[in-house]
DNA sequence: ATACAAAGATACCAATTGGTATCTTTGTAT
DNA sequence: ATACAAAGATACCAATTGGTATCTTTGTAT
């Protein structure tokens, strides 16, 4: 019953799981043995050390965002629907959430900002490709005249993003989708704004 | 040179900015020890554990925050200078922050939320507060014939809330005020909209 | 059937964790 | 000047931390 390949994916599947809810510091590896039900062993053999699997483990929070995410967003057909997609996947993490304790980009980003260095630069690049992916949707969006081109994108994407995450924190901590929605309706209203 | 108050409140700031900066979970009592310069006799006289110093420092955070908004909303004389004191005070995050690491409400929550029921319920109070401050700005804004009667209050204080607490995120993880910049422009405009 | 390498378990390690009992120092009231 | 209580230092504690050396088990190629 023997399966390395599976056995690492299990260990890293389960420790973000840890990682996102109780935090990276905050998991130590005995959180891991018993959520995975191997010995530390069999974790040394897969991973160098503690911090080598908290990059892993984040980098794969960040592939299933970032897949989630860009698939959603080929399925669209117009801007309007792309930009959907998008307010789909945050409303989903207090619905149906791809993995548990919020967006890893935000959790990450508060743990890391002033206390590590490298799970922040890990966190920055997550931060960047977002912003780089509602950049290409209002570009495409312009050069496909389903948006006025006087606007100023940068501006733009950084507004959806606070504001979405800033959802998301809000929901989380008061266990209540109303804040998330707020968000959602009010981005929605700008997106109706900036149509051709 | 006794002065058990001014001990008192030293380990308070002193651990307050630790846990800020890196986290409730992930400071040690010996980081608090090499910060104050004191024993961990010395603490556990003012203190009666971790959880306990845990909570009095996010206390005090709690109240230069709100301490702080609240005499600049004070001060400001109509509905649109009163917003403009609470975009100042976030945009004080990065240029003279009250205290170390960012919004305490948005630390504490993203770590308190699905790991600490105590720490949660005090981060969730901060939020209830904050949002409370929000709700009588609009209310006295309408009741004064500062702003139109017709908006979502409820709703507008979450958008407001959301996007800076956003943006800060951002910006600290950027090391770069731009974020911030941009939700607060956005947040002026969205005042201009409902002025009277 | 056997040899062998890789996977995982076991048993350890020093360092650190939060916490406490007890000692010494300090300021103050008499 | 002295007595005393409170403040803070010292020296300890068991439990836990991340990590490692070595052993056993497993699957596979011959």
């Amino acid at each position: 019953m023997r399966n390395p390949e599976a056995t690492k994916e299990l260990i890293i599947t389960k420790s973000a799981d840890l990682f996102n809810t109780q935090g990276y510091k905050a998991t130590s590896l005995s959180d891991i043995t018993k959520a995975t039900g191997l010995t530390k062993g069999a974790i040394y053999r897969h991973f160098e050390n503690k911090e080598d699997l908290e990059q892993q483990a984040l980098h794969s929070l960040s592939k299933l965002m970032f897949n989630e995410i860009s698939t959603s967003i080929k399925v669209a057909e117009n801007f309007q629907d792309k930009m959907e997609a998008i307010f789909i996947f945050f409303d989903g993490y207090m619905n149906t959430p791809l993995y548990k304790g919020g967006c890893p980009l935000l959790n990450a980003a508060i743990e890391s900002d002033d206390a590590n260095p490298i799970l922040r630069q890990q966190t920055y690049n997550m931060l960047s490709r977002l912003r780089v992916s509602l950049q290409t949707l209002f570009n495409n969006g312009i050069k496909n005249n389903q948006v006025i081109s006087s606007i100023d994108i940068d501006y733009y994407s950084t507004i959806f993003i606070a504001t979405l995450e800033g959802g998301i924190m809000m929901s989380k901590l008061e266990r209540d989708k109303t804040s998330i929605t707020h968000a959602i309706t009010h981005l929605r209203n700008l997106v109706k704004e900036i149509l051709i």
